[in-house]
DNA sequence: TAACTACATTACGATACTGTTGTCGAGTGC
DNA sequence: GCACTCGACAACAGTATCGTAATGTAGTTA
């Protein structure tokens, strides 16, 4: 699996992307869309962050290719590019699982 | 896949441990411990980067759960905890080609 | 014991990022 | 035209992060 070398400039590129999904505020943006596109006021509604910060957001998923732009008169509709976000989160939760696991094998020992 | 439903403790943690992988020089870290584990000073070496920094990032990847250390006299070991950075790579690397792809094809059109 | 190596830790300057406020352009309806 | 809404954008303050230099701490060797 993988590629046995990876370029510095691939690094980069792939930290660029890991670095997208760092922010809580992202991931939650991205979970209220799991279902349906969604326009900004909607995804200010559900998350509770401000516009301009979930504007901003957006931009930044967009541009990093997770979410597609569709404008429709005033409203503009985002949408979940890819469904592999959630197999990168899934595998994330796994890991966590297992840490908290071998964390409280540490603590019962 | 995925739960259905993440709490915004989960939301941090798991974004925590993306932003972990969101730095280029842990990303080449892990990529030199792919094989077998290895010594800071062989990171130092192979990575070119300073100690201090290498030895900062190990600690951050090991606190995340990433890497497993093992202390052995003078030298302190490294070593990979878990295989699925690379499939947490893959997939970024294949977002990265699809999203290349279709920006291909608008340039194209 | 003294000198040396490997690694961790601290302090610090430079840079990047987050969230907010204010503002602006575009589209809608009266 | 006028008022309103949606969303993007710029500027800003606060904070976090990176890399480096200096120092500390074990463990090893002479």
């Amino acid at each position: 699996m993988a590629k046995t070398k990876l370029t510095p400039d691939v690094l980069a590129l792939v930290a660029q992307r890991f670095r997208a999904l760092a922010e809580p505020a992202r991931l939650q943006i991205l979970q209220c869309m799991r279902r349906h596109e969604m326009t900004v006021t909607d995804l200010v509604g559900e998350t509770g962050l401000g516009q301009a910060n979930v504007s901003k957001h957006l931009q930044l998923l967009h541009a990093q290719g997770f979410v597609n732009r569709r404008k429709d008169g005033l409203f503009t509709y985002y949408a979940l590019a890819d469904q592999s976000v959630f197999a990168l989160c899934d595998i994330m939760c796994s890991q966590l699982d297992s840490n908290a696991r071998a964390r409280r094998r540490v603590l019962a020992s």
